[in-house]
DNA sequence: TCGTCCTACTTTGCACACAATCTGCGGGGA
DNA sequence: TCCCCGCAGATTGTGTGCAAAGTAGGACGA
């Protein structure tokens, strides 16, 4: 598990998050060990373990497809977020430095004006700071094998303009609640922001399966 | 993925749940491929998935051990903890069939009266059981990353005799709260007890790296 | 005597080869 | 015409070989 199993694991990972391939999509072995430059061995590992992170599933002798997600799954999912990302949220206000605060409020405020396409990373980016500076491995890796799935399903492309428009102001919100010190009311905002996200998502789900 | 991986992985993970290999304990490939009578590539899945569940440490060219855990590791595997089972247990609550509700008693009765070496199962099968009553997969495989650490940390052998009643009472009392149709009762039970375990084995684990 | 370097061994990491399984298609029968 | 059976192609699952990385031990020099 170290050069080309770790390589090929970000990279199929990358590849799934950016939208190269399709929810769905089969991922043959052979494709991917040549599209990578490694043989099967390594290409073998990193389909098992992002089969143990969700993103991709694995059925006995038929391979590996991208996860699709039912909007059931969708939902729990978001139940699993709501449980831990406010935790996280609280846990990481105390330990964040002012350098820190610039930081995410540099995050939060790109976002605002960014391109839609810009705002996946910079999303990621901000959730990603958030959890590091909770210093809490064992919830953020739990919370790992379940960030992904939304990322998948759509970008922010489908959100519309109300809930686009929230979502940027709790960015903010939460920055200026890690400013004054306040992880309660950080959590707060942390918890509307998914139940928001979870809203949008669970109509894009239903929309697309109609 | 199929029988010879599938077996490896369940086999390893038992061997390490029962401590047959003690924490930090080296895991080779040839010795486990050995053992359980396959080549080194399913023992190599095996050892991969349980990475990413973090029941065992795969440093690279160096191999894997049983993973180790550091008193703040094990802390924040029961902030885990006790951010999901009780919200799992509340789940569970209205999804518990009559029947279910005779099994979940039945175990939690005879844990009262059960030998210390059968408690461990008798846990496994409660905890278990009530998990997948909350039928709720993603908050389930979130959760399993984690339960296993206590685990192997230690059995009950370890419980005093105080917590390892108030352990055993809110099996029942779970029980009791189930049958009741009262989730929030329920939930704030279980919370209870995953504090109770957590203060006996965050003892123990300062009292072994004393 | 202690420190450093070198050598040999052990073990993992990767590639490749073979076997088992599954899918799709075509032919034959009802 | 429809269904079932069987064959061929493709793909995964597993075993094994080889090379690289790391570790341990000893020998040599200061």
């Amino acid at each position: 598990m170290t050069r080309a199993s770790e390589r090929a694991v970000d990279s199929v990972r990358e590849l799934i998050l950016r939208g190269e391939f399709a929810a769905g999509a089969r991922l043959g072995e052979v494709e991917l060990a040549e599209r990578l430059g490694v043989s099967r061995t390594p290409v073998r590992e990193a389909l098992a373990r992002l089969a143990s992170e969700g993103l991709v599933e694995i059925v006995p002798n038929r391979g590996a497809r991208v996860s699709s997600w039912t909007v059931a799954e969708l939902e729990e999912v978001f139940d699993l977020r709501a449980a831990l990302e406010p935790r996280l949220t609280a846990l990481a206000v105390p330990n964040a430095t002012p350098a820190d605060l610039d930081d995410l409020d540099d995050l939060a405020r790109r976002m605002v004006r960014a391109d839609l396409d810009d705002l996946v990373g910079l999303n990621r980016a901000f959730h990603g700071r958030l959890v590091a500076l909770a210093d809490h491995p064992a919830m953020a890796g739990a919370l790992a094998g379940a960030i992904h799935a939304p990322i998948v399903l759509r970008n922010f492309h489908a959100y519309d303009d109300a809930s686009l428009r929230r979502s940027l102001a709790h960015h903010v919100e939460i920055v200026a609640a890690a400013r004054a010190g306040d992880p309660a009311w950080a959590q707060a905002v942390m918890t509307a922001h998914i139940h928001n996200a979870r809203a949008v998502m669970v109509r894009i789900a239903r929309e697309d399966s109609a």
